[in-house]
DNA sequence: GATTAAAAAAAGACCGGTCGGTATATATTT
DNA sequence: AAATATATACCGACCGGTCTTTTTTTAATC
C-alpha cells in the first residue's frame, strides 16, 4: 500500500466517521460514503471488502480522536478533581466544534453506538460494555484518586462515578432532542458540580 | 372500518411497535411488519399509507402503554416521593417484562427514539423534545410538592430533576450494552437514592 | 531527470436481492 | 348487495457487493 493508498483509506474512515456519526449505521448506505469521498465502488471496496470493515475502521478512529482530545488537556495535571473538569470541558468543546461543522448536536458517539446497535450486534455490544467499563473505572480510579490525596472527604466512588457517567450522557442526549449547544454548556458543568 | 379492521389495524400497531422497539426504525423494513402481522402487502397499506405512519401509531401506543404502566401505581399515592420510588420500580418491571419477552433489554425507548431520529427528523426532533421537557416537569414538581409538604428540606429542584433523569436513562443504556436485566435492579434505585 | 514495467488504485458496468410503495383483483364482513 | 378487508402481482429505486478493465502511482533502470 503506497502513500497515495493510504491517504484515501484515511480519508474513507475519516468521511465514514463523519457519517455513522450523523446518520447512524444502517442509515448510512455505501453510497453515501461514496459520495463523500468522490470514490466510486471499485476504489472504496478495493480498500475495504464490507460495510462492516468500514465502520469497524471508523469506530477505531473515533476512539482514537476522542481520546487525543480528551486527555489532552488533561496528561501533566496532577489535580485529580481539576482533571474531571477539565474532562467535562473538553466533551463541551467538542461538541461545539461538531455542532459547528455539521449543524447537529450528536451527542456521545458511543452512547449512539450503543443504542442503536447493542440489541443488533452481540461483538459490537461487548466491545461497548469493556469500552463503558474501562470510563467507569477511570472515574472511579480519579475519585479515589481525590480522596487518598485529601482534596475530597470520602463518597460513594461507585455511585459517584455512575452518577458522572449519568449526567454526562444524559446531558449529552438532552442537548441532541433539544438541538441548542448552548444547553450542554448550561447543564454540563451545573450538574457536575453537584457530585465533584 | 369494521371490528375486523380496527384489530388488524390495532395488531399492526402492536407488532411494529415492537419490532421498532428492538431493532429501531430504520432497521426495522415494512417487511418484518408483514412476516410478524401475517399480512401480505396490500393487508397493511390498506391500513397506513406509509411505513412513518405505522410508526407515528406505534410511537402514540408506545407513550400510552409507558403511561398507563408508570402511572399505574402512581395514583392515589399522596406521598410525592413514594411516587418518585414507585416510578422507577415499574420502570424496572417494565425491562424486567421486555426482556422476558424479547430476550433483549431495550432501554429507555423514548431515549432510543431520540439517538436514532433526532438528527434525522426535525418533526420527530420537536416532539421528543416536548416530551423530556414534560416529563422533566413532571419530576420538578413532585420535588417541589415534597419539599412544599415538608417531607423534604430545600434542594435544588432542576438539578436534582435533572439528576433523576440521567440516572435513568443511563441505567437503562448501561444494562442494555451490559445485556443484563440484574444490573437495573441494582443500579437504578441505588443511584436514585442519592438524590431523594 | 527521463523511461519503463510492475504494482497499486480507481473506474464503471453489473449482480441478485430487498427496499418502500402502488394498482387491481378477489375474498370476506357487514 | 355494498362496503370493507386482504391477496397478488408488480414497480422503480436503491441496497451491499463483485468483477473486469483502465488509469495512475511507484520504484528500478538508464
Amino acid at each position: 500500500m503506497g502513500p497515495k493508498g493510504l491517504q484515501t483509506r484515511s480519508n474513507i474512515v475519516k468521511q465514514s466517521l463523519q457519517l455513522f456519526s450523523v446518520k447512524g449505521y444502517y442509515n448510512t448506505s455505501v453510497s453515501d460514503i461514496l459520495a463523500a469521498t468522490g470514490l466510486t465502488k471499485g476504489g472504496l471496496y478495493g480498500h475495504f471488502a464490507r460495510k462492516e470493515e468500514i465502520w469497524h475502521a471508523a469506530y477505531l478512529e473515533g476512539i482514537r480522536i476522542w481520546k487525543s482530545i480528551v486527555f489532552k488537556g488533561i496528561r501533566n495535571r496532577t489535580d485529580p478533581l481539576k482533571r474531571l473538569e477539565k474532562f467535562i470541558e473538553m466533551a463541551i468543546e467538542m461538541q461545539n466544534n461538531i455542532h459547528q461543522q455539521t449543524g447537529h448536536i450528536l451527542g456521545c458517539p458511543f452512547g449512539n453506538l450503543a443504542t442503536e446497535l447493542a440489541t443488533q450486534d452481540e461483538t459490537i455490544r461487548v466491545r461497548l460494555d469493556h469500552l463503558f467499563n474501562r470510563l467507569q473505572k477511570l472515574i472511579r480510579d480519579t475519585l479515589q484518586e481525590a480522596i487518598d490525596r485529601g482534596d475530597r472527604e470520602s463518597l460513594d466512588v461507585d455511585a459517584t462515578a455512575n452518577a458522572f457517567l449519568a449526567y454526562f450522557e444524559v446531558t449529552l442526549m438532552l442537548a441532541k432532542t433539544h438541538n441548542d449547544p448552548q444547553i450542554v454548556r448550561q447543564l454540563l458543568p451545573a450538574a457536575a458540580k453537584i457530585q465533584l
